[in-house]
RNA sequence: GGAGAGGUGGCUGAGUGGUUGAAAGCGCUCCCCUGCUAAGGGAGUAUGUGGUAAUCCCGCAUCGAGGGUUCGAAUCCCUCCCUCUCCGCCA
Protein backbone atom coordinates (compact mmCIF):
# COMPACT_ATOMS: atom_id res chain seq x y z
CA UNK A 1 0.00 0.00 0.00
CA UNK A 2 1.13 3.66 -0.86
CA UNK A 3 1.68 6.17 1.81
CA UNK A 4 -1.42 8.35 1.71
CA UNK A 5 0.26 11.19 2.23
CA UNK A 6 2.45 11.17 -0.65
CA UNK A 7 -1.19 10.22 -2.60
CA UNK A 8 -2.41 13.41 -1.16
CA UNK A 9 0.48 16.02 -1.39
CA UNK A 10 1.37 14.70 -4.88
CA UNK A 11 -0.68 12.17 -6.39
CA UNK A 12 1.22 13.26 -10.33
CA UNK A 13 4.19 11.98 -9.19
CA UNK A 14 3.04 9.15 -8.33
CA UNK A 15 0.69 8.82 -11.35
CA UNK A 16 3.92 9.27 -13.55
CA UNK A 17 6.00 6.67 -11.82
CA UNK A 18 3.04 4.28 -11.86
CA UNK A 19 2.43 5.37 -16.03
CA UNK A 20 6.39 2.93 -15.90
CA UNK A 21 4.22 0.27 -14.99
CA UNK A 22 1.12 0.90 -17.39
CA UNK A 23 -1.17 1.23 -14.37
CA UNK A 24 -3.05 4.75 -14.95
CA UNK A 25 -3.91 5.98 -11.29
CA UNK A 26 -7.25 7.62 -11.29
CA UNK A 27 -5.76 10.72 -9.96
CA UNK A 28 -9.53 12.65 -10.45
CA UNK A 29 -11.41 9.84 -8.80
CA UNK A 30 -9.16 9.56 -5.99
CA UNK A 31 -8.79 13.45 -5.94
CA UNK A 32 -12.66 13.21 -5.37
CA UNK A 33 -12.80 10.37 -3.04
CA UNK A 34 -10.19 12.00 -0.73
CA UNK A 35 -11.84 15.77 -0.79
CA UNK A 36 -15.40 13.08 0.34
CA UNK A 37 -13.80 11.54 2.97
CA UNK A 38 -12.81 14.97 4.42
CA UNK A 39 -15.94 16.63 4.37
CA UNK A 40 -17.62 13.26 5.79
CA UNK A 41 -14.60 13.36 8.79
CA UNK A 42 -15.04 16.47 9.83
CA UNK A 43 -18.47 16.49 10.27
CA UNK A 44 -18.74 13.80 11.63
CA UNK A 45 -16.42 14.76 14.39
CA UNK A 46 -17.42 17.58 15.27
CA UNK A 47 -21.22 16.07 15.59
CA UNK A 48 -19.55 13.43 17.40
CA UNK A 49 -18.22 15.88 19.75
CA UNK A 50 -20.94 18.05 20.59
CA UNK A 51 -22.74 14.40 21.51
CA UNK A 52 -20.04 14.08 23.87
CA UNK A 53 -20.27 17.32 25.33
CA UNK A 54 -24.03 16.97 25.92
CA UNK A 55 -23.86 13.48 27.17
CA UNK A 56 -21.48 14.88 30.44
CA UNK A 57 -23.83 18.05 30.78
CA UNK A 58 -26.60 15.00 31.15
CA UNK A 59 -24.33 13.17 33.59
CA UNK A 60 -24.48 16.07 35.82
CA UNK A 61 -28.02 17.64 35.62
CA UNK A 62 -30.25 14.82 36.74
CA UNK A 63 -33.61 14.10 34.23
CA UNK A 64 -33.00 16.97 32.01
CA UNK A 65 -35.63 15.98 29.02
CA UNK A 66 -35.18 18.47 27.20
CA UNK A 67 -30.93 18.06 26.44
CA UNK A 68 -32.06 14.03 26.15
CA UNK A 69 -34.08 14.98 23.10
CA UNK A 70 -31.45 17.08 21.97
CA UNK A 71 -28.88 14.68 22.16
CA UNK A 72 -30.83 11.58 21.20
CA UNK A 73 -31.71 13.55 17.28
CA UNK A 74 -27.77 14.49 17.63
CA UNK A 75 -27.42 10.88 18.29
CA UNK A 76 -29.30 10.19 15.20
CA UNK A 77 -27.19 12.73 13.11
CA UNK A 78 -24.21 11.26 13.96
CA UNK A 79 -25.03 7.37 13.09
CA UNK A 80 -25.86 8.71 10.03
CA UNK A 81 -22.14 10.33 9.13
CA UNK A 82 -20.61 7.75 10.25
CA UNK A 83 -22.05 5.43 7.58
CA UNK A 84 -21.77 8.01 5.17
CA UNK A 85 -17.83 7.99 6.36
CA UNK A 86 -17.78 4.27 6.53
CA UNK A 87 -18.74 3.74 2.72
CA UNK A 88 -16.69 6.41 1.48
CA UNK A 89 -13.25 4.63 3.47
CA UNK A 90 -14.16 1.34 2.05
CA UNK A 91 -13.76 3.14 -1.40
CA UNK A 92 -10.40 4.54 -0.39
CA UNK A 93 -9.42 0.86 1.09
CA UNK A 94 -10.19 -0.59 -2.37
CA UNK A 95 -8.73 1.74 -4.18
CA UNK A 96 -5.43 1.75 -2.40
CA UNK A 97 -5.00 -1.28 -2.36
CA UNK A 98 -5.30 -2.04 -6.06
CA UNK A 99 -2.47 0.10 -6.19
CA UNK A 100 1.17 -1.26 -6.93
CA UNK A 101 4.42 -0.18 -4.92
CA UNK A 102 6.14 2.11 -6.69
CA UNK A 103 9.39 1.98 -8.89
CA UNK A 104 12.99 2.58 -7.66
CA UNK A 105 14.17 5.31 -10.10
CA UNK A 106 16.72 2.64 -11.13
CA UNK A 107 14.62 0.20 -12.62
CA UNK A 108 14.50 -0.01 -16.46
CA UNK A 109 11.31 1.22 -18.64
CA UNK A 110 9.93 -1.17 -20.67
CA UNK A 111 6.55 -3.05 -21.50
CA UNK A 112 7.68 -6.41 -20.54
CA UNK A 113 10.56 -8.90 -20.16
CA UNK A 114 12.26 -7.64 -23.61
CA UNK A 115 13.36 -4.59 -21.32
CA UNK A 116 14.96 -6.48 -18.70
CA UNK A 117 18.43 -5.10 -18.40
CA UNK A 118 20.88 -8.07 -17.88
CA UNK A 119 23.69 -6.81 -15.24
CA UNK A 120 25.76 -9.89 -14.97
CA UNK A 121 26.62 -13.30 -16.61
CA UNK A 122 28.49 -16.19 -14.76
CA UNK A 123 29.63 -19.42 -15.43
CA UNK A 124 30.41 -21.84 -18.09
CA UNK A 125 27.99 -22.99 -20.52
CA UNK A 126 28.67 -26.59 -20.75
CA UNK A 127 29.38 -27.52 -24.37
CA UNK A 128 27.70 -31.02 -24.88
CA UNK A 129 29.22 -33.63 -28.22
CA UNK A 130 25.51 -34.69 -28.01
CA UNK A 131 22.13 -33.53 -27.89
CA UNK A 132 21.09 -32.72 -24.48
CA UNK A 133 18.24 -34.00 -22.88
CA UNK A 134 15.79 -31.98 -21.38
CA UNK A 135 14.90 -32.53 -18.04
CA UNK A 136 11.73 -34.36 -18.40
CA UNK A 137 13.50 -36.97 -19.91
CA UNK A 138 14.98 -37.97 -16.29
CA UNK A 139 11.71 -37.36 -14.30
CA UNK A 140 9.63 -39.46 -16.79
CA UNK A 141 11.41 -42.19 -16.50
CA UNK A 142 9.42 -42.84 -13.25
CA UNK A 143 6.94 -40.27 -13.20
CA UNK A 144 5.24 -41.17 -16.74
CA UNK A 145 2.07 -39.04 -15.91
CA UNK A 146 1.64 -40.66 -12.23
CA UNK A 147 1.25 -37.41 -10.28
CA UNK A 148 -1.25 -36.56 -12.76
CA UNK A 149 -3.66 -39.60 -12.50
CA UNK A 150 -3.04 -39.04 -8.44
CA UNK A 151 -3.49 -35.14 -8.70
CA UNK A 152 -3.93 -33.45 -11.91
CA UNK A 153 -2.44 -32.21 -14.74
CA UNK A 154 1.17 -30.11 -13.29
CA UNK A 155 2.16 -32.07 -10.34
CA UNK A 156 5.19 -34.84 -10.60
CA UNK A 157 6.17 -37.83 -8.70
CA UNK A 158 10.28 -37.87 -8.24
CA UNK A 159 11.27 -41.46 -7.40
CA UNK A 160 14.65 -42.87 -6.32
CA UNK A 161 18.04 -40.95 -6.81
CA UNK A 162 15.86 -38.11 -8.04
CA UNK A 163 13.35 -38.20 -5.30
CA UNK A 164 16.41 -37.72 -3.14
CA UNK A 165 18.44 -35.38 -5.09
CA UNK A 166 15.37 -33.29 -4.31
CA UNK A 167 15.44 -33.66 -0.82
CA UNK A 168 18.91 -33.11 -0.79
CA UNK A 169 19.18 -29.90 -2.82
CA UNK A 170 16.88 -28.14 -0.49
CA UNK A 171 19.23 -29.25 2.74
CA UNK A 172 22.30 -27.90 1.07
CA UNK A 173 20.66 -24.38 0.65
CA UNK A 174 18.95 -24.31 4.16
CA UNK A 175 22.87 -25.19 5.86
CA UNK A 176 24.59 -22.71 3.32
CA UNK A 177 22.11 -19.95 4.46
CA UNK A 178 21.97 -20.44 8.26
CA UNK A 179 26.04 -21.27 8.55
CA UNK A 180 27.17 -19.01 5.98
CA UNK A 181 24.87 -16.17 5.29
CA UNK A 182 23.38 -15.82 8.82
CA UNK A 183 20.26 -16.36 8.40
CA UNK A 184 17.49 -18.17 11.04
CA UNK A 185 15.81 -21.44 10.21
CA UNK A 186 11.85 -20.80 10.15
CA UNK A 187 9.06 -23.88 9.98
CA UNK A 188 5.84 -22.19 9.20
CA UNK A 189 2.12 -22.97 8.22
CA UNK A 190 1.62 -23.79 4.53
CA UNK A 191 -2.05 -22.37 4.86
CA UNK A 192 -2.61 -18.78 5.49
CA UNK A 193 -5.25 -17.23 6.06
CA UNK A 194 -6.54 -13.70 4.00
CA UNK A 195 -4.99 -10.93 5.93
CA UNK A 196 -1.55 -12.18 5.43
CA UNK A 197 -2.20 -12.56 2.06
CA UNK A 198 -3.71 -9.05 2.03
CA UNK A 199 -0.45 -8.40 4.10
CA UNK A 200 1.99 -9.07 0.93
CA UNK A 201 0.13 -8.32 -1.96
CA UNK A 202 -1.60 -11.46 -3.36
CA UNK A 203 -5.07 -10.88 -1.98
CA UNK A 204 -7.12 -9.23 -2.68
CA UNK A 205 -6.02 -8.61 -6.59
CA UNK A 206 -5.05 -12.14 -7.50
CA UNK A 207 -6.70 -14.15 -5.83
CA UNK A 208 -7.77 -16.78 -9.15
CA UNK A 209 -3.51 -17.57 -8.46
CA UNK A 210 -4.21 -19.26 -5.21
CA UNK A 211 -5.92 -22.49 -4.24
CA UNK A 212 -8.16 -22.10 -2.09
CA UNK A 213 -9.75 -23.94 0.79
CA UNK A 214 -13.59 -24.38 0.34
CA UNK A 215 -14.13 -25.70 3.69
CA UNK A 216 -12.71 -22.45 5.37
CA UNK A 217 -13.30 -19.26 3.31
CA UNK A 218 -10.77 -17.63 4.57
CA UNK A 219 -7.69 -19.89 4.58
CA UNK A 220 -5.58 -20.79 1.23
CA UNK A 221 -2.56 -22.82 0.21
CA UNK A 222 0.25 -20.92 0.54
CA UNK A 223 2.03 -20.05 -2.83
CA UNK A 224 5.18 -18.96 -1.51
CA UNK A 225 7.00 -18.96 2.24
CA UNK A 226 7.09 -15.47 1.70
CA UNK A 227 3.20 -14.88 3.01
CA UNK A 228 3.81 -17.03 6.28
CA UNK A 229 7.48 -15.74 7.35
CA UNK A 230 7.03 -12.04 6.11
CA UNK A 231 3.48 -11.99 8.21
CA UNK A 232 5.32 -13.73 11.47
CA UNK A 233 5.61 -10.33 12.51
CA UNK A 234 2.64 -8.82 11.21
CA UNK A 235 1.31 -6.02 13.47
CA UNK A 236 4.00 -5.88 15.32
CA UNK A 237 6.39 -3.02 16.77
CA UNK A 238 10.17 -4.37 16.71
CA UNK A 239 12.61 -2.62 18.35
CA UNK A 240 16.16 -1.85 16.66
CA UNK A 241 18.09 -4.29 17.97
CA UNK A 242 15.87 -6.95 16.48
CA UNK A 243 16.53 -5.18 12.94
CA UNK A 244 17.83 -6.32 10.29
CA UNK A 245 16.16 -9.55 10.41
CA UNK A 246 17.16 -12.40 8.32
CA UNK A 247 15.23 -15.67 7.67
CA UNK A 248 15.06 -18.74 5.46
CA UNK A 249 12.36 -21.54 5.05
CA UNK A 250 11.98 -24.49 2.95
CA UNK A 251 8.14 -25.05 2.44
CA UNK A 252 6.13 -26.36 -0.83
CA UNK A 253 4.20 -23.73 -2.73
CA UNK A 254 0.83 -24.21 -4.17
CA UNK A 255 0.16 -21.99 -7.25
CA UNK A 256 -3.05 -22.25 -9.58
CA UNK A 257 -1.01 -20.95 -12.55
CA UNK A 258 -4.35 -20.12 -14.17
CA UNK A 259 -3.59 -18.58 -17.44
CA UNK A 260 -0.95 -20.12 -18.15
CA UNK A 261 -2.09 -23.38 -19.88
CA UNK A 262 -0.03 -24.36 -22.76
CA UNK A 263 3.53 -23.16 -21.02
CA UNK A 264 5.92 -25.54 -19.58
CA UNK A 265 4.13 -28.29 -19.58
CA UNK A 266 6.97 -30.82 -19.67
CA UNK A 267 9.38 -31.28 -16.72
CA UNK A 268 9.47 -29.33 -13.10
CA UNK A 269 9.10 -25.61 -14.60
CA UNK A 270 5.90 -24.75 -13.96
CA UNK A 271 4.02 -26.86 -11.25
CA UNK A 272 1.12 -26.30 -8.97
CA UNK A 273 3.34 -27.76 -6.65
CA UNK A 274 6.91 -27.25 -5.88
CA UNK A 275 9.74 -26.78 -3.05
CA UNK A 276 11.23 -23.38 -2.47
CA UNK A 277 13.52 -22.05 -0.06
CA UNK A 278 13.01 -18.43 0.29
CA UNK A 279 15.01 -15.71 1.62
CA UNK A 280 13.20 -13.23 3.94
CA UNK A 281 14.89 -9.97 5.48
CA UNK A 282 12.85 -7.14 7.18
CA UNK A 283 15.17 -4.08 8.06
CA UNK A 284 15.24 -0.27 8.43
CA UNK A 285 14.26 1.92 5.60
CA UNK A 286 17.95 3.32 4.83
CA UNK A 287 19.01 0.19 4.62
CA UNK A 288 16.77 -2.21 2.35
CA UNK A 289 19.05 -1.18 -1.00
CA UNK A 290 22.35 -2.48 0.61
CA UNK A 291 20.11 -5.56 1.86
CA UNK A 292 18.54 -6.36 -1.63
CA UNK A 293 22.60 -6.15 -2.55
CA UNK A 294 23.00 -9.12 -0.48
CA UNK A 295 19.75 -10.70 -1.16
CA UNK A 296 20.70 -11.48 -4.46
CA UNK A 297 24.48 -12.10 -3.49
CA UNK A 298 23.39 -14.96 -1.00
CA UNK A 299 20.88 -16.59 -3.89
CA UNK A 300 23.90 -16.26 -6.36
CA UNK A 301 26.08 -18.09 -4.03
CA UNK A 302 23.68 -21.13 -4.73
CA UNK A 303 23.80 -20.88 -8.31
CA UNK A 304 27.92 -20.77 -7.97
CA UNK A 305 28.54 -23.27 -5.09
CA UNK A 306 26.44 -25.59 -7.52
CA UNK A 307 28.23 -24.19 -10.44
CA UNK A 308 25.36 -24.10 -12.96
CA UNK A 309 25.88 -21.14 -15.36
CA UNK A 310 23.67 -17.76 -14.50
CA UNK A 311 22.95 -14.53 -15.18
CA UNK A 312 21.13 -12.00 -13.00
CA UNK A 313 19.09 -9.50 -14.47
CA UNK A 314 17.15 -6.49 -13.55
CA UNK A 315 13.32 -6.69 -14.01
CA UNK A 316 12.02 -3.77 -16.44
CA UNK A 317 9.32 -1.62 -14.91
CA UNK A 318 6.52 -3.64 -16.91
CA UNK A 319 7.55 -7.11 -15.74
CA UNK A 320 8.08 -6.13 -12.13
CA UNK A 321 5.50 -7.79 -9.76
CA UNK A 322 2.61 -5.33 -8.35
CA UNK A 323 4.24 -5.57 -4.36
CA UNK A 324 7.84 -5.08 -5.58
CA UNK A 325 9.83 -1.55 -6.04
CA UNK A 326 13.01 -3.44 -7.36
CA UNK A 327 13.43 -7.02 -8.62
CA UNK A 328 16.19 -8.67 -9.55
CA UNK A 329 15.81 -12.00 -11.09
CA UNK A 330 18.74 -15.09 -11.24
CA UNK A 331 18.31 -17.43 -14.36
CA UNK A 332 20.31 -20.05 -14.77
CA UNK A 333 21.31 -22.26 -18.26
CA UNK A 334 18.64 -24.83 -19.57
CA UNK A 335 20.72 -26.28 -22.22
CA UNK A 336 17.95 -28.13 -23.59
CA UNK A 337 16.01 -25.39 -24.49
CA UNK A 338 19.42 -23.29 -24.98
CA UNK A 339 18.74 -20.32 -22.41
CA UNK A 340 17.93 -19.17 -18.85
CA UNK A 341 15.21 -19.61 -16.91
CA UNK A 342 14.24 -17.57 -14.18
CA UNK A 343 14.87 -19.53 -10.71
CA UNK A 344 15.46 -16.92 -8.26
CA UNK A 345 13.16 -13.39 -7.98
CA UNK A 346 14.55 -10.95 -5.49
CA UNK A 347 12.92 -8.37 -5.15
CA UNK A 348 12.73 -5.08 -2.31
CA UNK A 349 9.06 -4.39 -1.40
CA UNK A 350 10.35 -1.01 0.57
CA UNK A 351 7.47 -0.30 2.92
CA UNK A 352 4.83 -1.22 0.75
CA UNK A 353 3.80 -4.57 2.42
CA UNK A 354 4.78 -3.36 5.75
CA UNK A 355 2.16 -0.88 5.21
CA UNK A 356 -0.49 -3.80 4.49
CA UNK A 357 1.11 -5.79 7.39
CA UNK A 358 1.15 -2.78 9.72
CA UNK A 359 4.93 -4.06 10.23
CA UNK A 360 6.76 -1.30 12.11
CA UNK A 361 9.86 -0.48 14.29
CA UNK A 362 10.58 1.81 16.92
CA UNK A 363 12.63 4.38 15.74
CA UNK A 364 13.78 7.31 17.60
CA UNK A 365 11.42 9.77 16.85
CA UNK A 366 8.29 7.21 16.77
CA UNK A 367 6.98 4.35 15.08
CA UNK A 368 8.18 3.59 11.58
CA UNK A 369 7.08 0.89 8.51
CA UNK A 370 9.85 -1.01 8.31
CA UNK A 371 11.47 -2.12 4.57
CA UNK A 372 10.86 -6.16 3.60
CA UNK A 373 12.61 -8.07 0.83
CA UNK A 374 12.52 -11.73 -0.14
CA UNK A 375 14.17 -13.60 -2.64
CA UNK A 376 14.47 -17.56 -4.06
CA UNK A 377 17.56 -19.07 -2.32
CA UNK A 378 16.37 -21.12 -4.26
CA UNK A 379 13.08 -22.60 -6.33
CA UNK A 380 13.74 -26.31 -5.83
CA UNK A 381 12.28 -28.13 -8.31
CA UNK A 382 14.02 -25.66 -11.32
CA UNK A 383 17.21 -26.51 -9.16
CA UNK A 384 17.20 -29.87 -9.64
CA UNK A 385 15.56 -29.75 -13.42
CA UNK A 386 18.89 -27.52 -14.14
CA UNK A 387 21.21 -29.76 -12.30
CA UNK A 388 19.75 -32.71 -14.32
CA UNK A 389 20.33 -31.19 -17.27
CA UNK A 390 23.36 -29.32 -16.65
CA UNK A 391 25.55 -32.36 -15.37
CA UNK A 392 23.91 -35.51 -17.71
CA UNK A 393 26.17 -38.04 -19.50
CA UNK A 394 26.48 -38.54 -23.02
CA UNK A 395 24.37 -42.14 -21.51
CA UNK A 396 21.63 -40.79 -20.50
CA UNK A 397 22.56 -40.38 -16.74
CA UNK A 398 23.78 -37.54 -14.96
CA UNK A 399 26.27 -36.97 -12.15
CA UNK A 400 26.34 -34.85 -8.93
CA UNK A 401 27.32 -31.24 -8.64
CA UNK A 402 30.71 -31.70 -6.23
CA UNK A 403 28.97 -29.77 -3.26
CA UNK A 404 26.44 -32.18 -2.99
CA UNK A 405 28.17 -35.39 -2.90
CA UNK A 406 28.59 -34.98 1.25
CA UNK A 407 24.82 -35.39 1.20
CA UNK A 408 24.06 -38.08 -0.94
C1' G B 1 -16.45 -33.12 18.45
C1' G B 2 -18.54 -32.31 23.98
C1' A B 3 -18.22 -29.21 28.68
C1' G B 4 -16.30 -24.95 31.00
C1' A B 5 -13.14 -20.34 31.59
C1' G B 6 -11.27 -16.16 29.38
C1' G B 7 -9.55 -12.09 25.72
C1' U B 8 -8.05 -4.66 29.00
C1' G B 9 -1.85 -0.16 27.58
C1' G B 10 5.41 -2.73 26.37
C1' C B 11 4.17 -6.64 30.24
C1' U B 12 1.33 -8.21 34.87
C1' G B 13 -3.41 -6.96 36.42
C1' A B 14 -8.01 -3.87 38.58
C1' G B 15 -12.40 -2.24 36.77
C1' U B 16 -20.49 -4.47 35.71
C1' G B 17 -23.67 2.19 32.59
C1' G B 18 -21.40 8.76 33.31
C1' U B 19 -14.17 13.30 34.14
C1' U B 20 -11.93 5.42 33.06
C1' G B 21 -7.80 6.59 27.76
C1' A B 22 -8.50 3.54 31.64
C1' A B 23 -6.33 2.12 39.19
C1' A B 24 -2.03 -0.43 40.86
C1' G B 25 2.52 -2.93 39.99
C1' C B 26 6.61 -4.04 36.67
C1' G B 27 9.49 -2.11 32.83
C1' C B 28 11.34 2.33 30.44
C1' U B 29 12.92 7.92 30.41
C1' C B 30 14.40 12.23 33.14
C1' C B 31 15.50 14.54 37.90
C1' C B 32 16.85 14.39 43.28
C1' C B 33 19.35 11.92 47.26
C1' U B 34 22.94 8.49 48.99
C1' G B 35 31.05 9.58 48.70
C1' C B 36 30.88 3.40 44.52
C1' U B 37 27.03 -0.49 44.18
C1' A B 38 22.36 -1.73 46.14
C1' A B 39 18.25 0.77 48.07
C1' G B 40 15.12 5.33 48.38
C1' G B 41 12.23 9.96 46.72
C1' G B 42 9.87 12.89 42.63
C1' A B 43 8.08 13.62 37.58
C1' G B 44 6.92 11.52 32.99
C1' U B 45 5.66 7.27 29.82
C1' A B 46 -0.23 4.00 24.53
C1' U B 47 -1.52 3.94 19.43
C1' G B 48 -4.01 5.48 15.18
C1' U B 49 -6.26 9.34 12.79
C1' G B 50 -8.29 14.37 11.50
C1' G B 51 -8.06 19.78 11.69
C1' U B 52 -2.93 21.95 9.62
C1' A B 53 3.07 21.81 6.61
C1' A B 54 4.06 20.93 12.12
C1' U B 55 7.52 16.30 17.09
C1' C B 56 3.19 22.29 19.92
C1' C B 57 -2.30 22.86 20.22
C1' C B 58 -7.41 21.01 19.72
C1' G B 59 -10.72 17.03 18.28
C1' C B 60 -12.18 11.91 17.13
C1' A B 61 -11.43 6.73 17.58
C1' U B 62 -9.38 2.50 20.02
C1' C B 63 -10.30 -2.31 26.43
C1' G B 64 -10.32 -9.53 20.55
C1' A B 65 -13.70 -8.22 15.76
C1' G B 66 -18.46 -6.70 14.04
C1' G B 67 -23.46 -5.35 15.14
C1' G B 68 -27.39 -3.83 18.89
C1' U B 69 -29.61 -1.21 23.39
C1' U B 70 -28.69 3.95 25.47
C1' C B 71 -28.12 10.91 25.65
C1' G B 72 -23.78 7.94 27.21
C1' A B 73 -20.80 1.06 26.86
C1' A B 74 -14.31 -1.76 28.80
C1' U B 75 -18.93 -2.48 31.54
C1' C B 76 -25.68 -4.81 29.23
C1' C B 77 -27.52 -7.94 24.63
C1' C B 78 -26.42 -10.70 19.83
C1' U B 79 -22.98 -12.84 16.15
C1' C B 80 -18.14 -14.19 14.94
C1' C B 81 -12.78 -14.98 15.87
C1' C B 82 -8.99 -16.47 19.08
C1' U B 83 -6.71 -18.49 23.64
C1' C B 84 -6.75 -21.73 27.91
C1' U B 85 -8.57 -26.15 30.98
C1' C B 86 -11.01 -30.96 31.17
C1' C B 87 -13.14 -35.08 28.27
C1' G B 88 -13.25 -37.59 23.50
C1' C B 89 -10.45 -38.57 19.02
C1' C B 90 -5.78 -38.72 16.92
C1' A B 91 0.13 -38.33 14.45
Amino acid sequence: MLDKKLLIKSPELVKKNLSKRGYILKVDQWMKLESERKIAQVNLESNQENLNKLSKEISKSKDDEGLKDQASSLSTLVKQDKEILQSIQKSIDEFLLDIPNLLDETVPVGEDEASNEIIDEKGEIPNFSFEPKPHSFFIDKIDRGRGIKIAKSRFTVLSGEIAKLHRVIGQFMIDTHTKEHGYEELYVPYIVNKASLVGTGQLPKFEEDLFKLTESPDLYLAPTAEVPVTNLHRDEKLTLEQLPINYVCHSPCFRSEAGSYGKDTKGLIRQHQFDKVELVKICKPEKSEDEHTKLIADASKILELLELPYRKVTLSSGDTGFSASKTVDLEVWFPSQNTYREISSCSNFTDFQSRRANLKYKADKGNEFCHTLNGSGLAIGRTLAAILENYQTDDGNFIYPEVLKKYI
